[in-house]
DNA sequence: TTGACATATGCTCATATGGGTATACGATGC
DNA sequence: GCATCGTATACCCATATGAGCATATGTCAA
């Protein structure tokens, strides 16, 4: 067992979206299936970056890819995503005013069971 | 400017919360304020890496400390989490079906005003 | 075949990680 | 004052990062 120094950037989505270039790259994507070339257009991005920022989100599952020719598509792969927005979300409540004003409620609910004694 | 060779886990929310210790603590400390050592016996680990753990969290707004006696409370702070969750929340479409029929609607209200000529 | 294009991989470098262990700091109680 | 508890920090280590640059691989065109 090795001494891990940092999860390895292709252990989960988590890590793999860490990067912000990453998120940007699949931010692209979400317009619809892209060539490298394009991406190296849209973020301006050194090529082979761009490449490997690919090959980490691929090996998440994050996008998927298609030949075509000498290019390559790639697509995005949303579901990869699903993990980081099922966790984040029970954190809603710290700023949705939506469940501010349920804690209110449920708030009040308590308070007066309390008086009515049990 | 020193090459960087992965961002800070302070840099961000998404650096932070990258680490599963991390998510853990979170999610300890959903359940309200924790003392330090409690949160060494809830996660298992030692001491020194849970106040580590904490400093980061710290750092990205995500706990907050209170001083009690010789202990350090601390609680969670899900604002510094909003961003994750307005950033994955684009991507619910990939596997909602909420927003699968969306589409399926939107598909077929394209198709009709095609046929119609503009 | 030769060459241009599109993409992936190899390498070096500076960096900061997270675990482990020891220790410093601060507050409390005797 | 002194021991003890609760927490933070310092240090060492192995690791993998991401950028930069060079190069390998694969595909099409003339």
């Amino acid at each position: 067992m090795p001494a891990m120094a940092r999860a390895a950037t292709t252990a989960d989505a988590f890590n793999a979206v860490a990067e912000p270039r990453r998120r940007e790259i699949l931010d692209a994507l979400a317009g619809g299936e892209r060539a490298v070339n394009d991406l190296v257009r849209l973020l301006g991005l050194a090529q082979p970056q761009v490449s490997k920022h690919l090959r980490v989100l691929r090996e998440v599952g994050a996008v998927d890819v298609r030949d075509e020719g000498r290019q390559r598509l790639y697509r995005l792969n949303g579901h990869a995503l699903r993990p980081i927005h099922d966790w984040v979300k029970n954190y809603e409540r710290s700023w949705s005013e939506r469940f501010e004003r349920l804690d209110v409620v449920l708030e009040e609910l308590k308070q007066k069971k309390e008086g009515n004694g049990s």
